[in-house]
DNA sequence: CTAGGGTTAG
């Protein structure tokens, strides 16, 4: 009895310990209770693997299971699931299957949660087929399903460019007696608002409304930024003075909607008003607000603001991610300066960071612009991973360098792989086949491009 | 464990 309160409060003491990110700490009160006799159960070990997952990583949490089987402990479905959370956060789907077939193997019952992480990662990992058969098997196996299940469902399809569907979804799922949430509400508007289908988010809006639930900060920045993206500027200043009014403004994430959106339009002055309005209300600033300014700044060509802010954050021990960087080189294009905007870029080749895909296709834009095409050109066949923005810049500064026949065969190529290009790089092709002299291959490309248009829809 | 803000559009 004695040992079982003691374990209890060990407990107590290392999901605290846990919380507080002190993991080394919570390894040597566990080693001080062992040699005073008072062991760590399941519990223990299940908090130090979550604790692992999410400071560590899932390959040191995998260590603790272990551990555990070492003092003789069975790992229950809370090991597991919190192993899976921890390769889901990674994006280690194949890990993360590996875990649930052993968790079966070992006759440990999968949960609800079991199958939820399963399907937000098979989601995360552009499956949205596999993800949908999971939530399917839980619904048809009554595997009580719980409330998170339907929002991974409904997010998982958003994301995956299937909104029409989680809107189907979720007037079945109503019909059926569901009970959405305002998360669920949130993760719907915020879906539709991004695939253009403002018709049907305020239909949802309107039913958050009749719920009695009462909107949030989210759902407001959602609404907002919807407005900006549908250049619809003066509703979605209001919308910004209501959530003053509300007190939602508490963090930066309003103002920061506003200021990247008046950015993107041109509307510097506004944005810094807005900027000196954020200051004015003593917002601490996190690394997505230092981006939304540093990228005002470099609109504006103020670098020595730019290089003021990157001090703060150094000072505030705020590291710089792949969008600041990202941010920069644009930045020094758009100032002309190819040269530092390319050295920017191998720094950051050199400091490992995984996507850099938006940094090449700033400086493959840049030296294209500033009339460097054999370098664009070389910098372009030397990248990885190419997208759309990457064959629209390419296919359009070759265009300006009247290298219409390279940029046709370009074009083409995309047009045979299914990838669409910019309206602007097409007509680029087709006027300068027109005027330099082969008309009959400008109508050619144009019926090639009409035909691909019509097979995709 | 599931919802909102930041980068490229020539």
């Amino acid at each position: 009895m004695l040992c079982r309160s003691s374990t209890k409060l060990l407990n107590i003491c290392i999901a605290s310990l846990c919380r507080a990110h002190s993991l080394e700490k919570a390894e040597s009160v566990i080693a001080d209770s062992i040699r005073l006799g008072i062991l760590p159960n399941v519990v223990t070990y299940n908090t130090l693997i979550d604790a692992y997952c999410q400071l560590v990583g899932v390959d040191a949490a995998f260590c603790v299971l272990d551990r555990m089987r070492e003092a003789g402990i069975r790992p229950d479905v809370i090991s597991y699931n919190s192993l899976m959370a921890g390769a889901a956060k990674e994006g280690l789907l194949p890990r993360l299957e590996g875990l649930f077939d052993e968790m079966c193997q070992k006759g440990i019952n999968p949960d609800v949660w079991s199958f939820n992480t399963l399907m937000h990662c098979f989601f995360a990992s552009g499956k949205p087929d596999e993800a949908t058969k999971i939530f399917w098997y839980i619904m048809n196996n009554d595997l009580s399903p719980s409330p998170a299940t339907f929002n991974i469902m409904i997010n998982g399809l958003c994301k995956n460019n299937y909104a029409d569907y989680a809107l189907t979804l979720f007037w079945y799922l109503r019909s059926c007696g569901f009970v959405p949430q305002l998360i669920t509400y949130n993760t719907l508007i915020n879906g539709l608002c991004k695939a253009g289908r403002v018709q049907a988010a305020k239909r949802i809006l309107k039913e958050l409304g009749e719920s009695g639930n009462a909107p949030n900060a989210i759902t407001y920045t959602t609404v907002m930024k919807c407005c900006f993206k549908y250049k619809q500027f003066r509703h979605g200043f209001e919308i910004l003075l209501d959530m003053e009014r509300k007190g939602y403004t508490f963090d930066g994430y309003a103002y920061c909607t506003v200021i990247a959106a008046l950015v993107k339009e041109g509307r510097t002055k506004e944005a810094t008003d807005y900027m000196e309005q954020m200051m004015r209300s003593g917002i601490q600033l996190d690394i997505v607000s230092y981006n939304t300014l540093i990228n005002l700044y470099c609109r504006e060509g103020n670098l020595e603001a730019v290089s003021k802010l990157l001090c703060d954050m150094e000072k505030r021990g705020l590291e710089c991610d792949k969008y600041t960087h990202t941010i920069m080189i644009n930045g020094l294009c758009r100032s002309g300066d190819i040269k530092r905007a390319t050295e920017h870029l191998y720094s950051m080749n050199m400091e490992g960071f995984d996507s850099k895909l938006v940094a090449y296709n700033c400086v493959v834009d840049g030296l294209g612009k500033a009339g460097q095409i054999d370098h664009a050109m070389e910098m372009f066949k030397s990248m990885e991973r190419k997208d759309t923005f990457t064959y629209s810049s390419v296919v359009h500064n070759l265009c300006k360098a009247r290298r219409y026949s390279c940029a046709s065969k370009l074009l083409l190529s995309c047009l045979r792989n299914g990838l669409k290009l910019l309206d602007s790089a097409q007509q680029a092709v087709i006027n300068g086949l027109y005027s330099s002299g082969f008309p009959s291959e400008a109508k050619r490309l144009r019926s090639i491009i009409r035909t691909a248009q019509m097979l995709r829809y």
